[in-house]
RNA sequence: GCCGAUGUAGCUCAGGGGUAGAGCACUUCCUUGGUAAGGAAGGGGUCAUGAGUUCAACUCUCAUCAUCGGCUCCA
């Protein structure tokens, strides 16, 4: 008989079993508190539910909690729990797309007409959830034809299904059903829902249907679950510690930035200390552009307009942005900047060029304006003024690679001193089938698209492909560091570009004497000060570097007796350019370090009798606590050996 | 721009159709202290803005502005 089966397990171990068995099944051979850990399993190297058969030899693994693959199926049928509880809340409900996410699942329905789902709804969504949880319903996969599936969706009038269900292949098409909920579902799922018990359901959202802002708005709604109680608490804890992080928050409390109504949505203000970080950013990024060749420009807030229709800009982004600027002289119009690559063209332009002197690059920290619209304003990671440290560099074909990669180069040299270890590089090609979104030749394109793929292959860089995220321009390399609640954002971007330097008709000589066209790469490493100061507030909590911070020290006399002491220190320190303060409130030691060290200031330096009379300050480490006595020279030893390790001579 | 929510003191928030509340911060006084909150007193609000309903609106309605979570967008 045909009846026994070989099952091979990851670590190269093989079992025999009936043919039929589970997955679950096989868990359960294994041990009872496996199988009771499991949620899903991997076939043949395809993922499975943990109920369906398996019908000949076959390798498995199986995933327990920690895999992503466990928690995809765990979280996708939640989504399903959900639907069948908000169709048992509210009858008629038509249901879109219900998919698994990073943290969690939603579900994307359309209440009908008349009901809005409010927050005040949620824990009605979420008491129903842990009802019908409870029932222990097996979770059942069917396969049915379009037909049939078709039929059934019809008949509930789930019209948002049947558009899904006309565009699948007939044969493919499998059905979950749960209780009396049966959904259009690849899968796979978790046997039973009995598993789900610990339960929250997040937030509301409106999301258009598939994407498209045409088309309906749909309600979608946000859950997370968990097989344990314990691990939804520390997921609730840890939420609520990244808020904590959240970079407008700790704007605030360390008065870094502002933004103020009457200046204008998205229009950050740097308050003293922000600014002063931010200039110490520009400073540094300026001493490490000098050293690689680079050099500076500065060019006007403003443009003609016929420079943006020169470049192209202004035909694909000129009717959303801010309204062009008018003059006494009739006819002549101006844009503010939404990016400096024009300007630097010109730049380009008004020097002729020799093979011999290129590569040319050229900085500028670039101060750009775009109306952004005005729901996607977010803190400063996303506004409509902000500071690019931009760069161009214009280079021969055979220069573009080595350029491009010495700026791979450049942006993790700057993340590893930003302390950005995780970050995600992204290749950004253009959509092939969507010609109308891009400027300039296929053959353009490719040429371009080949030197990046290259360049980051020759960087071992470990890089993810997104097909239609180019500039209108050309493809690009996008690096992307998360924030406090996992967002991605991009940071530093490499841009490849043959088409303005067509429309600008850049040229330099060649050796044979002829005109040649340069190739030009945008690049930008902070992406903007604004953004990269968000980003770094929430991956340090404000905690910032040494070098980076506002400031670095501030002396705790612990009485009024020794203020006079306390100013002859801080006139020492200063003039070593160590940047300390004097807390000479009335207040007890302890107080006074409790305050300082919310504001995350690295060094506190207490001193008192002990210290008067031994010409020493006490030092104190910001979170880490009592560093013992010592001279201020030898704490400006300490600062300064702190400094050399953070940014290096 | 779209969907939903929110807007009360510098900050975090409570309250409620009939003269505005707390904690922290701030000011003054007492206290002069040794590594994460000493004590007391005091000042501070057009309850986002504008209109409407009402004898009376911070509270109810509508609009506007801003903010938050998403969607769309992101040169």
């Amino acid at each position: 008989m045909e009846s026994i089966i070989r099952i091979t397990f990851p670590d190269g171990s093989v079992r025999e079993y009936n043919k039929g068995i589970t997955s679950y099944e096989v868990a359960r051979s294994i041990s009872p508190g496996l199988a009771a850990d499991v949620f899903a399993a991997t076939v043949n190297g395809e993922l499975w539910d943990l109920a369906r058969p398996v019908q000949g030899d076959a390798t498995l693994r199986l995933h327990k909690w920690d895999d992503p693959e466990a928690k995809h199926a765990f979280w996708h049928s939640s989504a399903h729990l959900m639907a069948e509880a908000l169709e048992s809340l509210w009858p008629g409900t038509k249901f879109g797309i219900g998919p698994a996410v990073e943290n969690g699942f939603y579900y994307d329905v359309d209440p009908g007409e008349g009901k809005v789902i409010t927050d005040s709804d949620l824990p009605l969504i979420e008491d129903k959830m842990k009802e019908l949880a409870a029932r222990n319903s097996p979770i059942i996969r069917t396969e049915v034809s379009k037909k049939e599936a078709m039929e059934l969706f019809t008949a509930k009038g789930d019209e948002y299904k049947t558009e899904l269900i006309s565009e699948l292949e007939d044969g493919t098409i499998t059905l979950y059903r749960q209780g009396n909920f049966t959904d259009l579902c690849r899968g796979p799922h978790l046997p039973n829902t009995s598993s789900i018990k610990a339960i929250k359901v997040l937030s509301l959202a409106g999301a258009y249907w598939r994407g498209d802002e045409k088309r309906k708005m749909m309600t979608r709604i946000y859950g997370i679950t968990f097989p344990k109680q314990k691990l939804l608490d520390e997921y609730m804890v840890m939420i609520e510690e990244a808020r904590k992080r959240d970079h407008r928050r700790i704007g605030k409390d360390l008065e870094l930035f502002a933004f103020s109504p009457r200046v204008g949505m998205g229009l950050p203000l740097w308050l003293p200390k922000g600014a002063d970080m931010k200039q110490r950013l520009i400073d540094f990024m300026t001493k490490v552009l000098k050293e690689r060749g680079y050099t500076m420009v500065s060019t006007p807030h403003i443009g003609n307009v016929d420079l943006y229709k020169t470049s192209g800009h202004f035909e694909k982004y000129g009717a959303d942005s801010f309204r062009p600027i008018t003059t006494p002289q009739e006819g002549e119009v101006f844009m503010l900047k939404p990016m400096n690559c024009p300007h630097h063209c010109e730049i380009f332009n008004a020097t002729p060029h020799s093979y011999r002197e290129l590569p040319v690059r050229m900085a500028e920290f670039g101060t750009v304006y775009r109306y952004e619209q005005s729901g996607e304003l977010h803190g400063l990671t996303r506004v409509r003024s902000f500071t690019q440290d931009d760069a161009h560099h214009f280079c021969r074909p055979d220069q573009l690679k080595e350029e491009f990669k010495s700026i791979i180069d450049l942006v993790q040299y700057i993340f590893k001193i930003a302390g950005f270890s995780e970050f995600t590089a992204q290749i950004s090609l253009r959509d092939p089938n969507n010609h109308e979104k891009y400027i300039g030749s296929d053959e353009n394109w490719e040429k371009a698209e080949q030197a990046i793929i290259e360049a980051a292959g020759e960087k071992n860089l470990a890089t993810t492909i997104a097909i239609g995220e180019a500039a209108f321009y050309g493809p690009k390399l996008d690096f992307m560091v998360r924030d406090a609640i996992g967002r991605k954002w991009q940071l530093g971007t490499i841009q490849v570009d043959y088409n303005l330097p067509e429309r600008f008709g850049l040229e330099y000589t060649g050796s044979d004497n002829q005109k040649h066209q340069p190739v030009m790469i945008h690049r930008a490493i902070f992406g903007s000060m604004e953004r990269f100061v968000a980003v770094l507030i929430e991956n340090t909590a404000g905690r910032f570097p040494v070098w980076l911070t506002p400031d670095q020290a501030v002396i705790l006399p612990i009485s009024e007796k020794f203020n006079e002491y306390a100013k002859t220190v801080l006139n020492i320190l200063n003039n070593s350019d160590i940047r300390t303060l004097i807390d000479d409130r009335n207040e007890k030691i302890g107080k006074k370090i409790r305050d300082n060290e919310l504001k995350r200031i690295p060094y506190l330096l207490v001193i008192g009798e002990k210290e008067v009379g031994a010409g020493t300050v006490s030092v104190r480490k910001q979170g880490e606590g009592d560093r013992g006595v010592m001279k201020p020279e030898e704490f400006i030893t300490l600062v300064k050996g702190d400094i050399n390790r953070e940014i290096g001579n």
